[in-house]
RNA sequence: GGCCCGUUCGUCUAGGGGUUAGGACGCGUCCCUUUCACGGACGAAACACGGGUUCGAUUCCCGUACGGGCUACCA
């Protein structure tokens, strides 16, 4: 058991889109399993049919090949040699029923018959009674209606009428449950804290706690890693493998600690004050009519997703922060996984994306905005848009931020910067301006380094230090008191529009 | 409420019985610079608290506080 193949899996329910706290776990399974060599799993946990949500299945798939973290075998991924994949396909060859049976016949498990308004109300008989933990235990089923309660002959003649019932596993009152976890290490829990947890609902489909079970066995995965939210569930699934004979093919269990919010407390939701995503991919939710934005529609690289996703809880043991995705299956490691929650902050987040953006070539970078320039109505070269790059590239974290910090390069400005003109436009620089405009037009090859030339001349000409003069000259071309150097953008813009925006500016602002 | 898990700068974290407690984001100052940014330098900023154990605890143990998770025929 210990050097069996390292087989581990994701596996999602189509509830709803994948939020990133969910990318993260499988992230986590995708870098574990490549750094052995190993599988990565996608099994679709579609057992809940009542909170089933049509499209979040292809959008998990999606949100997967979009970060890079693709499995090579399930759901989308060309199934294997486990088909099916999904649960609710598995249920139908009677996968988990037999499990189930096998449970009941060797009675660790009942068939319970209470309908829910009966387990209401011996909730509320146990909360008026201030049982701490108002629960369908070893002391409570006694009073309830199930094979362990009713007769033979009237369990029989109950299942025969085809009474709606559940098989619950049957927890002992009072026992000690151990379990190794690889994150937090020995967990020591009484059975009397487990309730007697449904194990095959009353449609026939299995509760997460059985199918997960059957299908991590039948599947060989070899490393459990989920959310810490079910560590509480945990010694239930210890008592099931017990019980099932099935201790020694168990996977090794790792609770990885949740995302918290950035500010206030609680784990990530769907929607988050900070203003940047919790989906990987744009996520129109049908339950609540919601549009979500991506991360991917954001702006940012999948590469720097997955950076900032994977220190959220993990971290080399070194100082290192800027991980490509072979570092980061060369570096991982299950022991270096952090016990405590993580809070996720969106500054970090946009300078992961700055320093992946920085890392691109202008070829790359002109590439990915040659689109988004065209849908403001520029259709231009490539070599081009590869000049418009590198001028624009400097201040941005997101590629999405190119044309708003560049517009001005293809928009002649119309107005001008209201506190640079106050404090810089007077009769002397409206003077200069214009005695700059003519030596510029007289420059015969309009390149940055003889545009420059022509300004240093006119200041010497003049006697106005550039300093007095450059933040008014940048006013006149771009409209903007910051940006990119005035001489590349000159030869961008080319000689004909210069002249023509300084005439415009010079017959604009008269003093 | 009960049970479980956790707790190092504001945030992500390194470290670990004796350290000037390290890095990163963010913040501030300065340098570079025509501006904004980038880059560089520097700075402010943390071991939750109380008891033990120990020559010595931030590190080990126990409490407390605080935070998180769970408490469904949901996963």
């Amino acid at each position: 058991m210990e050097n069996k193949r390292v087989r581990v899996r994701f596996a999602p329910s189509p509830t709803g889109g994948l939020h990133m706290g969910g990318v993260r776990v499988a992230l986590f399974n995708y870098l574990f399993a490549k750094k052995h060599g190993g599988d990565f799993i996608l099994r679709i946990e579609d057992t809940d049919q009542t909170r089933f949500v049509a499209g979040a299945e292809e959008y998990i798939i999606n949100s997967l090949k979009w970060c890079g973290i693709e499995p090579n075998e399930g759901v989308g991924f060309g199934d294997g040699p486990h088909a099916p994949y999904r649960q609710s396909e598995r249920k139908e060859q009677g996968i988990y029923k037999k499990y189930a049976d096998q449970l009941v016949a060797s009675e660790h498990a009942y068939y319970a018959f209470d309908t829910s308004e009966e387990l209401d109300e011996m909730r509320k008989r146990l909360e008026a009674a201030k049982v701490a933990a108002p629960q369908y235990n070893a002391v409570s089923r006694q009073n309830m209606r199930n094979s362990l309660t009713l007769s033979e002959d009237e369990v029989k003649r109950l299942l025969e009428a085809g009474t709606p019932y559940v098989i619950r596993l049957k927890v002992p009152r009072n026992e000690e449950i151990r379990f190794h976890d690889i994150i937090r290490g020995w967990v020591v829990v009484n059975s009397s804290q487990v309730d007697d947890k449904v194990l095959l609902k009353s449609d026939g489909m299995p509760t997460y706690h059985l199918a997960h079970i059957v299908d991590d066995v039948e599947m060989k995965i070899s490393h459990a890693m989920r959310g810490e939210e079910w560590l509480p569930s945990a010694p239930a699934h210890i008592l099931i493998y017990r019980y099932l004979g099935l201790e020694d093919q168990m996977p090794q269990l790792a609770h990885l600690p949740l995302i918290l919010k950035p500010d206030g407390n609680g784990k990530l939701s769907k929607r988050d004050k900070s203003g940047l995503p919790m989906f990987p991919l744009n996520w129109s939710d049908p339950r609540d009519n919601t549009d979500y934005v991506g991360y991917k529609e954001t702006g940012f690289f999948p590469e720097a997703f997955i950076n900032m996703l994977v220190l959220l809880g993990w971290n080399p043991g070194d100082n290192k922060e800027i991980m490509s995705k072979d570092e980061l299956i060369q570096l991982f490691s299950l022991e270096r996984i952090n016990k405590a929650g993580a809070k996720f902050d969106p500054e970090k987040t946009k300078w992961f994306n700055q320093q992946y953006l920085r890392k691109k070539t202008d070829e790359e970078l002109a590439d990915l905005f040659m689109p988004m320039l065209k849908e403001q109505g520029f259709e231009v070269k490539k070599d081009f848009a590869v000049k418009v790059c590198k001028l624009v590239k400097e201040k941005a974290h997101f590629v999405t931020e190119f044309w708003s910090l560049g517009s001005f390069l293809f928009i002649t400005p119309e107005t001008f910067d209201a506190g640079v003109l106050e404090k810089r436009l007077n009769p002397q620089t409206h003077g200069f301006i214009a005695e700059l405009k003519n030596a510029l037009n007289d420059v015969s090859n309009f390149n940055a380094i003889d545009t420059e030339a022509a300004l240093k001349a006119t200041c010497e000409k003049t006697g106005i230090a550039t300093g007095q003069i450059m933040q008014l000259f940048r006013v006149a071309l771009t409209g903007l008191a910051g940006g990119p150097s005035l001489f590349e953008t000159m030869e961008l813009i080319g000689k004909e529009e210069t002249i023509k925006r300084l005439n415009f500016f010079l017959e604009k602002n008269k003093v």
